[in-house]
DNA sequence: GTCTATACTTGGATAGAC
DNA sequence: GTCTATCCAAGTATAGAC
């Protein structure tokens, strides 16, 4: 963990050029052949540096998952309202659909179906986002007397399954504008429901 | 369409297999090899039959998707609340998790993002499950008047998106848990907005 | 319509020179 | 650490006998 400074390393290299291609050529594109092209390297380099395969995914997996995570407790921890927490993971959200970053994490969700060895390990990684949301929804669930009917951790396993499934089905369609009318209408629904989550502090 | 009353052909019997394997190994282990082996019959009969797997692939998707969506809508229309159209759907979302009906088509989804020419055909085949849902709740909406903050069409696909999404995270993880607490949350939710909804006929 | 045999392709992974 | 060359497995699909 010294290289933290230093220009790239070729681990770090094919690690990218493996993200890049989980995002321009999606699960089932993205063989060792591929990343390698991309990247621009030797195609027996990533099992010089990585072992498998399996193990390079993973590790491009690990990387953008804790980019975006770490952007999005960022940006909720500066909000300061319940229709202000939904404004900026709106926008975060908008903005990976269209950049593909969490995108890489719903292709290795859905490509990890197929691949007995590599299911268990993408479900440890969704751990961290359900004990986000949770987190992040809690106070409002209490303030609004609803953790009975709908507990938190429910909720963020709502809200994480509801992602998944609006990524896959974005990357099917191509079509902005469903996704589009989901946030406008949690905007709507947010605002609707201010006053009940209560609004001095947080 | 004259074979409806006779045995089985093997066309039907070709289709049968394909959802099994579909079921059983997931979409990465139906390859045609697994399919015939499953089946019982020989590899060659797929493509003499259906010209290439990815078409045997959408007749089975057609298959049970009709078949399912018949058996909900026929649910729905039998319940006489709000209530009680939570429930059925929860049953039979409930079975179709454990026996895998449904399952076929998240399997389907996901497994078709990474083939451009499955994908769109994939996707048509959501919309009459699309329709279905927005016409279910497009009078419960009306009536409590959030149809202006939560559109049906948009809700519907909130629904669908929120569906695929529980379906591919059982998969990756076979854990019942999380997914009854999703279903006693909305059953919690359907009895406590009841009054809301109305009751008088539907 | 159903079978065997096989052509062809792609991909993971490794050996071994440098 | 990086390269070339290659092995091997698995898959789609087709040819051609029956």
């Amino acid at each position: 963990m010294i290289e933290a400074v230093a220009e790239q390393t070729t681990k770090d290299r094919i690690v990218e050029a493996c993200l890049e291609t989980l995002k321009e050529e999606g699960f089932a594109g993205t063989s060792a052949r591929a990343i390698a092209r991309r990247g621009g390297f030797n195609q027996a380099l990533i099992f010089y540096h990585f072992g498998t395969l399996n193990d390079l995914l993973l590790a491009a997996l690990d990387r953008t998952s804790e980019r975006r995570l770490s952007a999005y407790r960022a940006a909720l921890a500066a909000a300061e309202s319940v229709e202000e927490k939904v404004a900026s993971a709106t926008r975060l959200y908008r903005d990976d659909l269209a950049s593909g970053h969490v995108t890489v994490v719903s292709e290795m969700i859905a490509g990890s179906l197929s691949r007995p060895d590599l299911g268990p390990e993408v479900v440890a990684r969704m751990d961290p986002w359900i004990d986000f949301v949770e987190e992040s929804v809690r106070e409002p669930l209490d303030r609004a007397g609803l953790s009975s009917v709908l507990p938190p951790r429910t909720a963020a396993f709502m809200v994480v399954s509801l992602t998944l499934g609006v990524n896959l089905l974005w990357h099917l369609e191509r079509d902005q504008t469903k996704a589009e009318a989901l946030f406008e209408a949690a905007g709507r629904i947010a605002r609707m429901l201010a006053p009940a989550f209560g609004g001095s502090d947080g």
